[in-house]
RNA sequence: GCUCUGGUGGUGUAGUCCGGCCAAUCAUAUCACCCUCUCACGGUGAUGACCAGGGUUCAAAUCCCUGCCGGAGCACCA
Protein backbone atom coordinates (compact mmCIF):
# COMPACT_ATOMS: atom_id res chain seq x y z
CA UNK A 1 0.00 0.00 0.00
CA UNK A 2 1.32 3.00 -1.12
CA UNK A 3 0.71 7.23 0.53
CA UNK A 4 -1.83 7.82 -1.56
CA UNK A 5 -4.09 3.84 -1.12
CA UNK A 6 -3.12 4.48 2.66
CA UNK A 7 -4.71 8.00 2.67
CA UNK A 8 -7.83 7.09 0.53
CA UNK A 9 -8.22 3.72 2.63
CA UNK A 10 -8.07 6.25 6.08
CA UNK A 11 -10.59 8.36 4.47
CA UNK A 12 -12.55 5.84 3.72
CA UNK A 13 -12.82 3.82 7.32
CA UNK A 14 -12.15 7.21 9.21
CA UNK A 15 -12.36 10.67 7.58
CA UNK A 16 -12.25 12.34 10.48
CA UNK A 17 -8.58 11.10 11.35
CA UNK A 18 -7.19 12.33 7.65
CA UNK A 19 -6.88 15.78 8.87
CA UNK A 20 -5.34 14.99 12.36
CA UNK A 21 -3.04 12.35 10.53
CA UNK A 22 -2.00 14.85 7.39
CA UNK A 23 -1.33 17.70 9.69
CA UNK A 24 1.15 15.33 11.86
CA UNK A 25 2.61 14.84 8.68
CA UNK A 26 3.10 18.54 7.88
CA UNK A 27 4.45 18.96 10.72
CA UNK A 28 7.71 17.06 9.88
CA UNK A 29 8.91 18.84 6.97
CA UNK A 30 8.30 22.23 7.95
CA UNK A 31 11.97 23.25 9.50
CA UNK A 32 10.51 26.67 10.86
CA UNK A 33 8.72 26.16 14.78
CA UNK A 34 4.75 26.82 13.99
CA UNK A 35 3.66 30.11 14.86
CA UNK A 36 1.56 31.17 17.41
CA UNK A 37 -2.24 30.84 17.49
CA UNK A 38 -1.70 30.99 13.54
CA UNK A 39 -4.59 29.73 10.96
CA UNK A 40 -4.99 29.30 7.64
CA UNK A 41 -5.34 31.94 5.08
CA UNK A 42 -4.95 34.35 7.91
CA UNK A 43 -1.65 35.01 9.18
CA UNK A 44 -0.64 38.62 7.61
CA UNK A 45 2.88 39.60 8.19
CA UNK A 46 5.48 42.64 7.35
CA UNK A 47 9.00 42.94 6.46
CA UNK A 48 9.83 46.60 7.84
CA UNK A 49 13.19 47.53 6.39
CA UNK A 50 14.51 50.95 6.66
CA UNK A 51 15.64 51.78 3.50
CA UNK A 52 18.72 53.08 4.18
CA UNK A 53 20.78 51.55 1.96
CA UNK A 54 20.72 48.24 0.12
CA UNK A 55 20.39 44.89 1.94
CA UNK A 56 22.81 42.77 3.59
CA UNK A 57 22.80 39.00 4.06
CA UNK A 58 21.52 39.25 7.74
CA UNK A 59 18.45 41.36 6.41
CA UNK A 60 17.57 38.30 3.60
CA UNK A 61 16.58 35.99 7.00
CA UNK A 62 13.58 38.62 7.35
CA UNK A 63 12.22 38.16 4.11
CA UNK A 64 13.13 34.92 3.51
CA UNK A 65 11.50 33.55 6.77
CA UNK A 66 8.33 35.65 6.39
CA UNK A 67 7.82 34.61 2.85
CA UNK A 68 8.30 31.31 4.08
CA UNK A 69 5.67 31.55 6.51
CA UNK A 70 3.39 33.27 4.05
CA UNK A 71 3.67 30.05 1.60
CA UNK A 72 3.20 27.73 4.50
CA UNK A 73 -0.15 29.34 6.09
CA UNK A 74 -1.17 30.88 2.78
CA UNK A 75 -0.74 34.36 4.08
CA UNK A 76 0.09 37.88 3.01
CA UNK A 77 3.17 39.72 3.76
CA UNK A 78 3.86 43.28 3.08
CA UNK A 79 6.74 45.40 2.50
CA UNK A 80 6.42 48.58 4.65
CA UNK A 81 9.62 50.85 4.06
CA UNK A 82 9.97 52.05 7.82
CA UNK A 83 11.93 55.12 6.55
CA UNK A 84 11.20 57.85 9.29
CA UNK A 85 14.44 59.07 10.25
CA UNK A 86 15.66 61.62 7.55
CA UNK A 87 18.54 62.62 9.37
CA UNK A 88 20.51 59.57 11.50
CA UNK A 89 19.60 56.68 9.60
CA UNK A 90 18.62 58.93 6.17
CA UNK A 91 17.04 56.61 3.78
CA UNK A 92 18.51 56.43 0.31
CA UNK A 93 16.34 56.61 -2.46
CA UNK A 94 18.03 54.15 -4.45
CA UNK A 95 17.55 51.54 -1.60
CA UNK A 96 13.46 51.41 -1.60
CA UNK A 97 14.15 49.59 -5.32
CA UNK A 98 16.96 47.70 -4.55
CA UNK A 99 15.30 46.16 -1.74
CA UNK A 100 12.06 45.14 -3.60
CA UNK A 101 14.52 43.76 -6.12
CA UNK A 102 16.20 41.66 -2.92
CA UNK A 103 12.66 39.88 -1.77
CA UNK A 104 11.86 39.13 -5.68
CA UNK A 105 15.75 37.50 -5.83
CA UNK A 106 14.63 35.62 -2.59
CA UNK A 107 11.53 34.18 -5.07
CA UNK A 108 8.70 36.72 -2.83
CA UNK A 109 6.56 39.10 -3.91
CA UNK A 110 4.98 41.36 -1.14
CA UNK A 111 1.40 41.39 -1.62
CA UNK A 112 1.67 45.13 -0.85
CA UNK A 113 4.44 48.03 -0.24
CA UNK A 114 4.02 50.83 1.77
CA UNK A 115 5.88 53.77 2.77
CA UNK A 116 5.43 55.46 6.24
CA UNK A 117 6.89 58.33 4.77
CA UNK A 118 3.64 58.56 2.77
CA UNK A 119 1.59 58.07 6.05
CA UNK A 120 2.80 60.62 8.84
CA UNK A 121 -0.54 62.43 8.08
CA UNK A 122 -2.23 59.43 9.70
CA UNK A 123 0.46 59.19 12.58
CA UNK A 124 -0.62 62.54 13.45
CA UNK A 125 -4.35 61.67 13.86
CA UNK A 126 -3.53 59.26 16.44
CA UNK A 127 -1.17 61.15 17.98
CA UNK A 128 -4.20 63.59 18.13
CA UNK A 129 -6.76 60.92 19.73
CA UNK A 130 -4.03 59.87 21.85
CA UNK A 131 -3.53 63.13 23.87
CA UNK A 132 -7.18 62.96 23.51
CA UNK A 133 -7.70 60.57 26.02
CA UNK A 134 -4.60 62.26 28.29
CA UNK A 135 -2.12 59.28 26.91
CA UNK A 136 0.80 61.43 25.87
CA UNK A 137 2.58 65.43 26.57
CA UNK A 138 4.89 67.39 25.22
CA UNK A 139 7.65 67.43 26.77
CA UNK A 140 10.90 70.15 26.59
CA UNK A 141 13.43 68.73 28.75
CA UNK A 142 16.61 68.48 27.48
CA UNK A 143 17.61 64.52 26.17
CA UNK A 144 19.82 64.39 29.65
CA UNK A 145 17.66 65.59 32.21
CA UNK A 146 14.88 63.63 31.26
CA UNK A 147 17.03 60.52 30.98
CA UNK A 148 18.06 61.08 34.68
CA UNK A 149 14.49 61.80 36.08
CA UNK A 150 13.77 58.67 34.18
CA UNK A 151 16.06 56.65 35.43
CA UNK A 152 15.15 57.62 39.06
CA UNK A 153 11.30 56.94 38.31
CA UNK A 154 10.59 60.74 38.53
CA UNK A 155 8.26 62.56 36.42
CA UNK A 156 9.27 65.64 34.85
CA UNK A 157 7.37 68.97 35.14
CA UNK A 158 5.44 68.75 31.52
CA UNK A 159 3.53 65.37 32.53
CA UNK A 160 1.10 67.37 34.42
CA UNK A 161 0.16 69.85 31.35
CA UNK A 162 -3.81 70.01 30.88
CA UNK A 163 -4.58 68.34 27.39
CA UNK A 164 -5.66 71.79 25.72
CA UNK A 165 -1.40 72.89 26.15
CA UNK A 166 0.04 69.47 24.97
CA UNK A 167 -2.41 69.51 21.84
CA UNK A 168 -2.13 72.90 21.03
CA UNK A 169 1.77 72.08 21.50
CA UNK A 170 1.66 69.14 19.53
CA UNK A 171 0.21 71.54 16.66
CA UNK A 172 2.94 73.72 16.66
CA UNK A 173 5.54 70.71 16.40
CA UNK A 174 3.35 69.43 13.37
CA UNK A 175 3.44 73.02 11.93
CA UNK A 176 6.93 72.71 12.13
CA UNK A 177 7.47 75.75 14.87
CA UNK A 178 9.99 74.16 16.91
CA UNK A 179 13.85 73.28 16.08
CA UNK A 180 15.35 69.95 16.05
CA UNK A 181 15.79 69.33 20.19
CA UNK A 182 13.13 71.57 21.42
CA UNK A 183 10.40 69.72 21.73
CA UNK A 184 8.91 65.88 21.58
CA UNK A 185 5.40 64.33 22.33
CA UNK A 186 6.01 61.44 24.56
CA UNK A 187 3.84 58.59 25.71
CA UNK A 188 2.55 58.38 29.46
CA UNK A 189 3.31 54.86 30.11
CA UNK A 190 4.53 54.59 33.76
CA UNK A 191 7.26 56.35 34.85
CA UNK A 192 8.16 53.76 38.04
CA UNK A 193 7.92 51.19 35.99
CA UNK A 194 10.20 48.71 36.95
CA UNK A 195 11.69 48.43 33.58
CA UNK A 196 13.52 51.99 32.84
CA UNK A 197 13.27 50.93 29.40
CA UNK A 198 9.58 51.35 29.25
CA UNK A 199 9.07 54.68 30.92
CA UNK A 200 7.48 57.32 28.80
CA UNK A 201 8.68 57.53 25.99
CA UNK A 202 9.50 59.22 23.07
CA UNK A 203 6.40 59.08 20.13
CA UNK A 204 7.82 62.26 17.97
CA UNK A 205 10.60 64.23 17.56
CA UNK A 206 11.70 67.29 15.57
CA UNK A 207 13.90 67.01 12.48
CA UNK A 208 15.47 69.71 10.76
CA UNK A 209 16.63 68.10 7.58
CA UNK A 210 14.05 67.28 5.29
CA UNK A 211 13.46 63.89 4.23
CA UNK A 212 14.98 62.62 0.63
CA UNK A 213 11.55 61.64 -0.89
CA UNK A 214 10.04 65.00 -2.21
CA UNK A 215 6.63 63.71 -1.35
CA UNK A 216 7.51 63.76 2.61
CA UNK A 217 9.94 67.01 2.32
CA UNK A 218 7.39 69.08 4.28
CA UNK A 219 7.43 67.43 7.45
CA UNK A 220 9.36 68.41 10.39
CA UNK A 221 8.08 66.32 13.12
CA UNK A 222 8.39 62.47 12.29
CA UNK A 223 7.02 59.43 14.45
CA UNK A 224 9.52 57.26 16.43
CA UNK A 225 9.76 53.58 15.57
CA UNK A 226 8.00 52.37 18.49
CA UNK A 227 4.69 54.89 17.49
CA UNK A 228 4.86 54.43 13.77
CA UNK A 229 5.37 50.76 13.55
CA UNK A 230 3.12 49.93 16.81
CA UNK A 231 0.26 51.91 14.77
CA UNK A 232 0.98 50.50 11.39
CA UNK A 233 0.80 47.11 12.47
CA UNK A 234 -2.43 47.38 13.48
CA UNK A 235 -3.54 49.52 10.56
CA UNK A 236 -2.37 47.12 8.08
CA UNK A 237 -4.36 44.36 9.91
CA UNK A 238 -0.80 42.34 11.00
CA UNK A 239 -1.46 39.55 12.67
CA UNK A 240 2.05 38.31 13.16
CA UNK A 241 5.66 40.31 13.98
CA UNK A 242 9.22 38.62 13.36
CA UNK A 243 12.02 40.58 14.43
CA UNK A 244 15.53 40.65 16.37
CA UNK A 245 15.76 40.38 20.22
CA UNK A 246 16.56 44.44 20.36
CA UNK A 247 12.91 44.87 19.20
CA UNK A 248 12.02 43.23 22.57
CA UNK A 249 11.09 45.99 24.57
CA UNK A 250 9.49 47.76 21.84
CA UNK A 251 6.34 45.52 22.20
CA UNK A 252 5.97 46.12 25.52
CA UNK A 253 6.41 50.46 25.16
CA UNK A 254 4.28 49.74 21.80
CA UNK A 255 1.63 47.66 24.62
CA UNK A 256 0.98 51.05 26.01
CA UNK A 257 -0.37 52.92 23.20
CA UNK A 258 -1.92 49.28 21.77
CA UNK A 259 -3.80 49.58 25.43
CA UNK A 260 -4.82 53.52 25.08
CA UNK A 261 -6.54 52.85 21.90
CA UNK A 262 -7.75 49.33 22.71
CA UNK A 263 -6.32 47.16 20.39
CA UNK A 264 -4.91 43.92 20.54
CA UNK A 265 -1.17 43.26 20.04
CA UNK A 266 -0.15 40.93 17.19
CA UNK A 267 1.63 37.61 18.23
CA UNK A 268 5.39 38.32 17.82
CA UNK A 269 8.43 36.10 17.63
CA UNK A 270 11.58 37.67 18.34
CA UNK A 271 14.86 36.15 17.43
CA UNK A 272 18.57 36.63 17.66
CA UNK A 273 21.53 38.24 15.70
CA UNK A 274 22.52 36.57 12.66
CA UNK A 275 26.40 36.50 11.37
CA UNK A 276 28.01 34.71 8.62
CA UNK A 277 31.41 33.48 9.01
CA UNK A 278 33.26 34.10 6.27
CA UNK A 279 33.28 37.60 6.37
CA UNK A 280 35.93 40.40 7.50
CA UNK A 281 33.61 42.72 6.56
CA UNK A 282 30.77 44.06 9.24
CA UNK A 283 27.77 43.21 8.10
CA UNK A 284 25.84 47.01 9.03
CA UNK A 285 24.53 48.93 6.15
CA UNK A 286 26.43 51.94 7.29
CA UNK A 287 29.74 49.92 7.85
CA UNK A 288 29.37 48.52 3.99
CA UNK A 289 28.59 51.81 2.81
CA UNK A 290 31.37 53.54 4.56
CA UNK A 291 34.11 50.92 2.84
CA UNK A 292 32.33 51.80 -0.31
CA UNK A 293 32.77 55.35 -0.01
CA UNK A 294 36.36 54.39 0.95
CA UNK A 295 36.89 52.79 -1.89
CA UNK A 296 37.76 49.92 -0.11
CA UNK A 297 34.70 47.43 -1.85
CA UNK A 298 33.51 48.19 -5.45
CA UNK A 299 30.01 48.49 -4.59
CA UNK A 300 26.97 46.66 -2.96
CA UNK A 301 27.78 43.94 -4.77
CA UNK A 302 31.44 43.76 -4.54
CA UNK A 303 32.06 40.04 -3.74
CA UNK A 304 33.73 40.37 -0.77
CA UNK A 305 30.74 42.22 0.51
CA UNK A 306 28.39 40.67 2.98
CA UNK A 307 25.47 41.60 0.63
CA UNK A 308 22.24 40.55 -0.96
CA UNK A 309 23.34 42.01 -4.31
CA UNK A 310 27.14 40.04 -3.72
CA UNK A 311 25.41 36.84 -3.37
CA UNK A 312 23.06 37.48 -5.92
CA UNK A 313 26.94 38.60 -8.57
CA UNK A 314 27.96 35.85 -7.50
CA UNK A 315 25.48 33.41 -8.84
CA UNK A 316 24.21 31.86 -6.27
CA UNK A 317 20.42 31.31 -5.93
CA UNK A 318 17.99 33.33 -3.52
CA UNK A 319 16.52 29.66 -3.06
CA UNK A 320 19.91 28.42 -1.33
CA UNK A 321 19.86 31.58 0.70
CA UNK A 322 16.04 31.17 1.77
CA UNK A 323 16.99 27.51 2.59
CA UNK A 324 19.70 28.20 4.81
CA UNK A 325 18.49 31.05 6.52
CA UNK A 326 15.18 29.20 7.41
CA UNK A 327 17.12 26.13 8.74
CA UNK A 328 18.07 28.96 11.52
CA UNK A 329 15.05 28.94 12.15
CA UNK A 330 13.84 31.50 14.98
CA UNK A 331 15.28 31.32 18.60
CA UNK A 332 15.79 34.01 20.87
CA UNK A 333 19.83 33.36 20.61
CA UNK A 334 22.25 34.53 18.26
CA UNK A 335 23.52 32.33 15.20
CA UNK A 336 26.33 31.80 12.87
CA UNK A 337 25.41 30.96 9.59
CA UNK A 338 28.00 28.80 8.01
CA UNK A 339 28.60 29.95 4.94
CA UNK A 340 29.41 26.63 3.40
CA UNK A 341 25.20 25.25 3.77
CA UNK A 342 24.26 28.04 1.09
CA UNK A 343 26.98 26.99 -0.77
CA UNK A 344 26.12 23.63 -0.61
CA UNK A 345 22.00 24.32 -1.39
CA UNK A 346 23.71 26.17 -3.92
CA UNK A 347 25.33 23.35 -5.62
CA UNK A 348 22.93 21.00 -5.19
CA UNK A 349 20.26 23.47 -7.11
CA UNK A 350 23.00 24.17 -9.84
CA UNK A 351 25.31 21.33 -10.43
CA UNK A 352 23.34 19.30 -13.21
CA UNK A 353 22.79 22.33 -14.91
CA UNK A 354 25.86 23.70 -14.99
CA UNK A 355 28.53 23.43 -17.63
CA UNK A 356 32.20 22.86 -16.62
CA UNK A 357 35.13 24.93 -18.74
CA UNK A 358 38.74 25.66 -18.11
CA UNK A 359 40.33 27.91 -16.61
CA UNK A 360 43.80 28.48 -16.02
CA UNK A 361 44.84 30.95 -13.90
CA UNK A 362 48.27 33.28 -14.08
CA UNK A 363 48.91 33.74 -10.56
CA UNK A 364 51.56 33.09 -7.81
CA UNK A 365 49.74 31.02 -5.70
CA UNK A 366 49.40 28.87 -7.97
CA UNK A 367 52.77 28.30 -9.64
CA UNK A 368 52.28 30.90 -12.51
CA UNK A 369 51.22 30.37 -15.90
CA UNK A 370 53.29 28.19 -17.84
CA UNK A 371 53.03 27.69 -21.70
CA UNK A 372 53.93 25.26 -23.77
CA UNK A 373 53.74 23.83 -27.67
CA UNK A 374 51.99 20.31 -27.63
CA UNK A 375 53.56 18.52 -30.66
CA UNK A 376 52.59 15.25 -32.33
CA UNK A 377 48.91 14.91 -30.96
CA UNK A 378 45.39 16.06 -32.56
CA UNK A 379 44.52 19.62 -32.87
CA UNK A 380 42.03 19.60 -30.14
CA UNK A 381 41.06 18.35 -26.99
CA UNK A 382 37.19 17.44 -26.91
CA UNK A 383 36.01 17.05 -22.79
CA UNK A 384 32.01 16.87 -22.52
CA UNK A 385 30.03 19.71 -21.29
CA UNK A 386 29.13 17.62 -18.70
CA UNK A 387 30.83 14.31 -17.31
CA UNK A 388 27.60 13.20 -16.28
CA UNK A 389 25.17 14.07 -19.53
CA UNK A 390 27.70 13.40 -22.39
CA UNK A 391 24.54 14.02 -24.49
CA UNK A 392 24.99 17.35 -24.50
CA UNK A 393 27.84 17.58 -26.40
CA UNK A 394 31.87 18.38 -26.38
CA UNK A 395 34.00 21.01 -25.87
CA UNK A 396 36.36 22.22 -28.82
CA UNK A 397 39.61 23.37 -27.55
CA UNK A 398 42.46 23.58 -29.95
CA UNK A 399 46.43 23.27 -28.65
CA UNK A 400 47.42 25.67 -30.99
CA UNK A 401 48.89 28.05 -30.92
CA UNK A 402 50.23 26.36 -27.88
CA UNK A 403 48.82 26.03 -24.39
CA UNK A 404 48.80 27.48 -21.07
CA UNK A 405 48.67 25.13 -17.53
CA UNK A 406 49.48 26.03 -14.40
CA UNK A 407 52.85 25.96 -13.05
CA UNK A 408 51.65 23.86 -10.07
CA UNK A 409 50.34 22.01 -12.63
CA UNK A 410 53.67 21.65 -14.45
CA UNK A 411 55.46 18.03 -14.64
CA UNK A 412 59.27 17.49 -14.32
CA UNK A 413 61.17 17.19 -17.10
CA UNK A 414 60.51 14.23 -18.27
CA UNK A 415 57.23 13.31 -16.72
CA UNK A 416 53.55 12.78 -17.95
CA UNK A 417 50.75 14.86 -17.12
CA UNK A 418 47.20 14.45 -18.96
CA UNK A 419 45.53 17.48 -20.19
CA UNK A 420 42.06 16.88 -19.67
CA UNK A 421 39.78 16.01 -22.25
CA UNK A 422 42.75 15.74 -24.50
CA UNK A 423 45.60 13.23 -23.30
CA UNK A 424 48.61 12.27 -22.19
CA UNK A 425 51.74 14.28 -22.86
CA UNK A 426 55.10 13.97 -21.42
CA UNK A 427 57.23 17.24 -20.64
CA UNK A 428 60.25 18.00 -22.56
CA UNK A 429 62.72 20.85 -21.88
CA UNK A 430 60.26 23.17 -24.27
CA UNK A 431 57.45 21.45 -25.20
CA UNK A 432 54.20 18.51 -24.30
CA UNK A 433 55.18 16.04 -26.63
CA UNK A 434 51.67 13.77 -27.07
CA UNK A 435 51.89 10.05 -25.51
CA UNK A 436 48.32 8.94 -26.49
CA UNK A 437 45.40 8.86 -25.03
CA UNK A 438 45.26 5.47 -23.13
CA UNK A 439 43.81 6.37 -19.88
CA UNK A 440 45.18 3.15 -17.88
CA UNK A 441 48.08 6.10 -17.73
CA UNK A 442 45.96 8.05 -15.29
CA UNK A 443 44.10 5.25 -13.52
CA UNK A 444 47.18 2.87 -12.98
CA UNK A 445 50.26 4.71 -13.48
CA UNK A 446 49.29 8.30 -11.35
CA UNK A 447 49.67 10.80 -14.52
CA UNK A 448 47.72 13.58 -12.75
CA UNK A 449 45.00 15.06 -14.98
CA UNK A 450 44.94 19.14 -15.46
CA UNK A 451 43.21 21.43 -16.99
CA UNK A 452 44.60 23.71 -19.59
CA UNK A 453 43.86 26.21 -22.15
CA UNK A 454 44.67 27.51 -25.66
CA UNK A 455 47.45 29.95 -25.13
CA UNK A 456 45.66 32.45 -27.03
CA UNK A 457 42.37 31.92 -25.32
CA UNK A 458 40.22 34.66 -23.58
CA UNK A 459 41.58 36.62 -21.02
CA UNK A 460 39.33 36.22 -17.93
CA UNK A 461 39.22 37.94 -14.34
CA UNK A 462 37.65 35.48 -11.86
CA UNK A 463 36.48 37.95 -9.25
CA UNK A 464 36.18 36.23 -6.04
CA UNK A 465 36.24 37.04 -2.36
CA UNK A 466 39.47 36.70 -1.73
CA UNK A 467 40.30 39.08 -4.57
CA UNK A 468 40.88 38.76 -8.34
CA UNK A 469 42.69 36.60 -10.64
CA UNK A 470 43.20 36.66 -13.92
CA UNK A 471 44.03 33.89 -16.88
CA UNK A 472 43.03 32.22 -19.75
CA UNK A 473 39.78 30.78 -20.44
CA UNK A 474 38.78 28.14 -22.65
CA UNK A 475 37.52 29.91 -26.36
CA UNK A 476 33.85 28.49 -25.35
CA UNK A 477 33.69 31.03 -22.97
CA UNK A 478 33.22 33.43 -25.54
CA UNK A 479 29.81 31.73 -26.37
CA UNK A 480 28.16 31.84 -22.78
CA UNK A 481 26.13 35.08 -21.93
CA UNK A 482 26.19 37.15 -18.51
CA UNK A 483 24.54 35.45 -15.54
CA UNK A 484 24.80 31.76 -17.44
CA UNK A 485 27.09 29.79 -14.80
CA UNK A 486 29.86 27.32 -15.29
CA UNK A 487 32.05 25.31 -13.49
CA UNK A 488 35.65 25.80 -13.59
CA UNK A 489 37.06 22.35 -13.61
CA UNK A 490 39.12 21.59 -10.63
CA UNK A 491 38.24 25.34 -8.99
CA UNK A 492 34.75 25.72 -8.56
CA UNK A 493 31.43 27.45 -9.61
CA UNK A 494 31.16 30.83 -11.38
CA UNK A 495 29.20 33.33 -12.69
CA UNK A 496 29.58 34.69 -16.26
CA UNK A 497 29.85 38.38 -15.87
CA UNK A 498 30.88 40.08 -19.11
CA UNK A 499 31.58 38.71 -22.09
CA UNK A 500 34.39 40.31 -24.31
CA UNK A 501 36.14 38.80 -27.12
CA UNK A 502 38.36 42.03 -27.74
CA UNK A 503 39.95 42.25 -24.05
CA UNK A 504 39.08 40.80 -20.58
CA UNK A 505 36.08 38.76 -20.08
CA UNK A 506 34.96 38.69 -16.13
CA UNK A 507 33.85 36.02 -13.58
CA UNK A 508 32.28 35.62 -10.41
CA UNK A 509 33.45 33.24 -8.27
CA UNK A 510 30.50 31.52 -6.59
CA UNK A 511 32.02 28.33 -4.51
CA UNK A 512 33.52 25.62 -4.67
C1' G B 1 23.23 49.82 38.04
C1' C B 2 18.04 48.44 36.59
C1' U B 3 15.10 45.26 33.24
C1' C B 4 14.52 41.44 29.72
C1' U B 5 16.31 36.95 27.43
C1' G B 6 19.20 32.72 26.20
C1' G B 7 23.04 28.30 26.76
C1' U B 8 22.28 20.56 22.51
C1' G B 9 28.76 18.36 18.28
C1' G B 10 32.91 23.24 14.28
C1' U B 11 27.95 25.41 12.45
C1' G B 12 22.62 25.19 12.44
C1' U B 13 18.68 22.26 14.09
C1' A B 14 15.08 18.22 16.32
C1' G B 15 13.83 16.68 21.18
C1' U B 16 12.47 20.57 26.46
C1' C B 17 5.78 22.70 27.35
C1' C B 18 3.31 16.91 28.89
C1' G B 19 10.57 13.12 32.47
C1' G B 20 11.10 7.01 30.12
C1' C B 21 10.85 4.72 22.93
C1' C B 22 17.42 10.06 23.65
C1' A B 23 23.97 5.49 24.93
C1' A B 24 20.21 12.23 21.54
C1' U B 25 17.52 13.61 15.01
C1' C B 26 18.63 15.71 10.44
C1' A B 27 21.67 18.90 7.55
C1' U B 28 26.25 21.05 6.88
C1' A B 29 31.50 20.56 8.10
C1' U B 30 35.96 17.61 8.63
C1' C B 31 38.63 12.94 7.73
C1' A B 32 39.08 8.09 5.32
C1' C B 33 37.81 4.68 1.59
C1' C B 34 35.07 3.68 -3.14
C1' C B 35 33.70 5.91 -7.88
C1' U B 36 35.89 9.35 -11.29
C1' C B 37 39.82 12.09 -17.50
C1' U B 38 37.60 17.88 -11.74
C1' C B 39 39.81 19.18 -5.50
C1' A B 40 32.66 18.81 -8.28
C1' C B 41 28.65 15.12 -8.10
C1' G B 42 27.50 10.24 -6.21
C1' G B 43 28.34 5.92 -2.58
C1' U B 44 30.20 3.87 2.25
C1' G B 45 32.16 4.71 6.93
C1' A B 46 34.16 7.66 10.80
C1' U B 47 34.61 12.18 13.95
C1' G B 48 31.82 15.23 17.05
C1' A B 49 27.09 17.95 21.67
C1' C B 50 22.84 18.05 26.19
C1' C B 51 27.21 25.10 30.17
C1' A B 52 28.68 23.37 35.50
C1' G B 53 27.29 21.49 40.25
C1' G B 54 23.59 19.97 43.41
C1' G B 55 18.38 18.25 44.19
C1' U B 56 13.59 15.50 43.05
C1' U B 57 12.68 10.59 40.77
C1' C B 58 12.79 3.71 39.65
C1' A B 59 14.11 7.14 35.49
C1' A B 60 16.43 14.00 33.86
C1' A B 61 18.71 17.15 27.65
C1' U B 62 13.65 17.56 29.66
C1' C B 63 11.36 19.40 36.41
C1' C B 64 13.62 22.48 40.84
C1' C B 65 17.85 25.29 43.06
C1' U B 66 22.61 27.59 42.80
C1' G B 67 26.53 29.10 39.97
C1' C B 68 29.05 30.26 35.32
C1' C B 69 28.91 32.32 30.50
C1' G B 70 26.44 34.94 26.57
C1' G B 71 22.92 38.37 23.99
C1' A B 72 19.51 42.61 24.24
C1' G B 73 17.07 47.18 26.10
C1' C B 74 17.23 51.53 29.46
C1' A B 75 18.31 57.08 22.17
C1' C B 76 14.82 63.12 20.20
C1' C B 77 18.24 55.28 15.47
C1' A B 78 15.57 51.66 12.99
Amino acid sequence: MDSEQRRERIAELAPEKLDEIESEDEGDDHPLPDLPNAEDGEVRMRVAPNPNGPWHIGHARMAAVIGTYKDRYDGEFICRFDDTDPETKRPDLDAYDAILDAIEYLGFEPDDVVKASDRVDVYYDHARELIEQGGAYTCSCPQGEFSDLKNSGEACPHREKDTETVAEEFEAMVDGEYESGEMVLRVRTDITHKNPALRDFVAFRMIDTPHPREEAAQYRCWPMLDFQSGVDDHLLGITHIIRGIDLQDSAKRQGFVYDYFGWEYPEVVHWGHVQVDAYDVSMSTSTIGELIAEGELDGWDDPRAPTVASLRRRGIRGEALVDAMVELGTSTSDVDLAISSVYANNRELIDDDTDRAFFVRDDEAFGGLVERQVVGGPDAGHPPLHPDFEDRGRRDIPVDPGVVVEGDDLPDHGDRVWLKGYGCVRHTRDAFEYVGDDITAVREEGVDVVHWAPADGPELRLRTMDGDVTGVAEPGYLDYEADDMLQFERIGFARVDRVDPDGESVAYFAHP
